[in-house]
DNA sequence: GCGACAG
DNA sequence: ATCTTGTCGC
């Protein structure tokens, strides 16, 4: 029982082993936006890919969409064991693979340094990167309220992210390198994938997605509306 | 023991 | 994540 804890814990660990947090390698050419949805036991994976740098007109390229059961609840710090399988099978959906993943989640700003974004970074040896809606761990200094105003995210001593602000006057979003990629970087593509709303593209995309899917199964389950 | 706690 | 209407502000 509590042994199942134990080989979970120490399967974050391996994983954790493997993640690289480097400067971009190669161009990016091709960039997904990765969430998801659930009701009941489900998990609605969903990717979006675009064109990178999609500098002002943003360019969807493919959608996928994926649903699997699952029986992993949510755990604080556990996340990955509940929503990467449905990711993952959302991203391998797309017709081309993405060159970096932009991910609604913690990327190493987690307590092993191995949130939602570099799990699957490691399981798919792709760049990934956390965008965040709320801070998992870390300390830091509230961020001015204009769009691009930021402060790192700290563990201790260590800076593992970054707390940005990513339209003036909204809740800054938890920036933070999910794999193959550093803490300017996923910034910078943060940056360069948003609109003008507080989620980057790729991932407001794809967290839409997901939530018309989820719509569209609720609404089979009930059955056609009846007076 | 108490509080925090991605989605 | 999800349950939910109106409402304040740019």
């Amino acid at each position: 029982m509590q042994k199942i804890a134990n080989f979970i814990r120490d399967t974050q660990n391996s994983l954790a082993a493997r993640v690289k947090i480097t400067a971009l390698k190669r161009p990016i050419k091709l960039v997904a936006g990765a969430d998801a949805s659930c009701y009941g036991n489900n998990i609605i994976g969903s990717a979006c890919l675009f064109t990178y740098p999609s500098l002002d007109k943003l360019d969807k390229i493919d959608e996928s969409i994926v649903i699997q059961e699952t029986d992993f609840p949510y755990i604080p710090g556990f996340l990955s064991f509940r929503e990467a399988p449905a990711l993952i099978g959302a991203i391998k959906g797309l017709r081309h693979m993405p060159d970096a993943i932009i991910v609604d989640g913690q990327g190493i700003a987690h307590p092993r340094r191995i949130g939602l974004a570099s799990h699957i970074g490691v399981l798919l040896d792709t760049v990934t990167l956390g965008a965040a809606k709320s801070r998992l761990i870390g300390t830091y200094e509230e961020p001015g309220m204009e769009k691009g105003s930021r402060s790192p995210l700290f563990d201790s001593a260590e800076c593992i992210g970054v707390v940005l602000r990513s339209r003036t006057g909204v809740r800054p979003l938890f920036v933070s390198p999910g794999h193959l990629i550093d803490i300017d970087g996923a910034v910078d593509m943060v940056l360069s994938c948003l609109s003008r709303y507080r989620l980057p593209e790729p991932v407001r995309c794809a967290h839409n997605a997901a939530s018309a899917a989820r719509q569209q199964r609720e609404a089979i389950l009930l059955g056609p509306p009846s007076e």
